[in-house]
DNA sequence: TTTGTATGTCGCAAACATACGAATAAACTA
DNA sequence: TAGTTTATTCGTATGTTTGCGACATACAAA
């Protein structure tokens, strides 16, 4: 993060944080595949999206930096899944925001 | 956009677009302020943010560039607004997300 | 016309993101 | 043990984002 960044709200902050880790089709799209469990396993993840295993390793990690996902070993495999409670506070935060743009909407500037 | 990102559905993409949007506090700030109505102008939303001039109105020009916001000429002044339609249709990517990972997430590799 | 105020653009620097081949590690299999 | 499979990290190339000072533009008022 900018250090920039450090000066909003927590609020601000955290719903940046999450938005920024959306912000790449690939970790939508794995986080998609999670939710609908076609797959755990790190290999076939990879094979579903357009991306080299190396990228979409770097994306799995960026997942679990976020907390959004866990990995566990499971012999030569290890298989993810998301991470309920954070997946739950990204859902919350994603509604309160959207919640909060149910006001007037009627500026007069247009 | 990275070349590689033309490579997920149109689906993932949008999403992905408006996170990136949502990616950087200024930005969220400035919508919530719009949502509110405590200002329209340009240089009250800069007043109100910790960075100067010149990088709130690159903030605000990636805002207008992805058709949330619009502004207005008014003597000096620019009024800015939120555009309704678009903010409608980044409701309804947001909640229609949520709601897809309102899916079982009891994946048994936890 | 000159001065001041408000806004936006340009150009640069620093930091960060994306992508992948190659190297590495860890665990099965013969 | 040697070889194979799977997953990750390393190093590197390339492009993008963030931030701001300095400059440009536009209008208003003196």
């Amino acid at each position: 993060m900018h250090a920039k960044s450090a000066e909003f709200t927590p609020e601000l902050q955290d719903l940046a944080a999450l938005a920024k880790v959306l912000s790449h089709p690939a970790r939508i799209a794995i986080i998609q595949l999670l939710s609908e469990q076609k797959t755990c396993v790190s290999g076939s993840i990879a094979d579903s999206l357009p991306l080299s295993r190396a990228t979409v390793c770097q994306h799995l990690q960026e997942l679990k930096n976020a907390g959004l996902i866990r990995g566990e070993i499971s012999g030569q495999n290890v298989n993810y899944c998301l991470d309920p409670d954070n997946i739950q506070r990204l859902k919350t935060i994603l509604s309160t925001f959207i919640t909060q743009l149910n006001e007037p909407l009627n500026c007069e500037c247009s």
